[in-house]
DNA sequence: AAAACGTGGAG
DNA sequence: TCTCCAAGTTT
């Protein structure tokens, strides 16, 4: 099996731009990058951050929020600030260089037993299994898995195929392979079972249950609220617009990122009294609302949101009362704050005006 | 063990 | 419009 698979990817790999120059940071960058997020989606970033930040050291001396700004738009920003404290820590604690023991390199900020593995086989030729969602998906067909495939028991076998069944000439390579006939022929939707070039060896095939593998679990039901944001311009002498971004808190959702302040509507409280209620609560001041600014939908991965936006002025200078900070930002620098979809929507939006 | 954590694309 | 999901990790 390991060689139809690997002959297989000789003849069939896809040419990414992480393959060229397989240096342990681009490996481990393009890794953090494709965590939960598609190819097509990463490559334009990947390019970017090699061009802005071609070097651990360059990483590590530049700003959280240029990292976070240069991350912006992928999602799942813990992974940027893991990858910008692993820079220092690599930088400071281990003399620049990257760990080449799987275990050593498990321990790093944002990088689990998939990526430690994938890291560790890939730019180290080490003998180290990695099961990702494509190898997954492959393994539960091939060994006709029943058990579902993300519960205790069901990773435990994944994770015992995949050593098992690993490589230990070429377990990058291997490693590799398996996730690119997962993206190409063992997909999800109608795989290309046809064209695969371990059909003969597929229990799932044999038993025709490959649309039934994996096993998924139930999906729970999306809570969807209503939220407001507030539009704040900055009233006064000042001939040149500026509007008012609040930066979320170090923990949590968009963590560190930059926002128009609001929160969510409670019960029976109309979209104007909960943004006048949230600029009370999060800047100490009255909101004076001039015009809606928008409802924009967005859908997060555990929660949906509707955001109806305001434009609005206050009656006194804001504090951060709940925010980490607040800025007064002229139009033109609003595209530096990093911000998720939603923010950065409404910030195009001003900036259109 | 289960929930949190983003976004964009396909069907 | 809506659902599902795509190279997982952390708490």
């Amino acid at each position: 099996m390991q060689k139809k698979i690997l002959d297989w990817f000789d003849l069939n790999k896809r040419c990414l731009p992480w393959r060229d120059q397989r240096t342990p940071y681009r490996v481990w960058i393009s890794e953090i990058m494709l965590q939960q997020t598609r190819v097509e989606t990463v490559i334009p970033y990947y390019q970017r951050w090699m061009t802005q930040f071609p070097d651990i050291r360059s990483l590590a001396s530049a700003d959280e929020q240029t990292v976070l700004k240069a991350w912006e738009g992928l999602g799942y920003y813990s992974r940027a600030r893991s990858i910008y404290k692993t820079a220092g820590i690599i930088l400071h604690e281990m003399n620049g260089v990257f760990p080449a023991e799987r275990k050593t390199i498990e321990k790093l900020p944002g990088i689990g037993r998939y990526t430690a593995g994938a890291i560790a086989s890939i730019a180290f030729g080490q003998p180290a299994a990695a099961l990702d969602g494509n190898i997954r998906r492959v393994y539960s067909r091939i060994g006709d898995v029943a058990l579902p495939a993300r519960s205790t028991e069901g990773e435990k076998l994944l994770w015992r195929m995949a050593e098992d069944w690993l490589d230990r000439d070429r377990p990058g390579d291997y490693n590799e392979a398996l996730m690119d006939l997962g993206a190409l022929i063992c997909t999800p939707l109608n795989p290309l079972c046809e064209s695969c070039p371990v059909m003969s060896v597929c229990l799932a095939y044999r038993n025709q249950t490959v649309s039934q593998r994996p096993v998924l679990a139930a999906i729970k039901p999306i809570p969807h609220f209503m939220v407001t944001a507030a539009v704040i311009r900055r009233t006064g002498a000042d001939p040149t617009a500026h509007y008012l971004l609040a930066q979320r808190p170090d923990k949590g959702l968009l963590a560190n990122l930059w926002e128009f302040p609001g929160g969510k509507v409670e019960d029976g409280e109309t979209l104007e009294e909960c943004l006048r209620r949230e600029i009370r609560e999060e800047l100490g001041a009255q909101a004076v609302i001039q015009a809606p600014f928008g409802k924009y939908k967005h859908a997060y991965t555990h929660f949906r949101v509707t955001l109806s936006a305001f434009l609005c002025e206050l009656d006194r200078e804001p504090q951060p009362l709940a925010a980490q900070a607040i800025q007064w930002v002229p139009v033109s620098a609003l595209d530096q704050f990093p911000m998720g979809k939603i923010d950065r929507q409404i910030a195009l939006r001003i900036q259109s005006l």
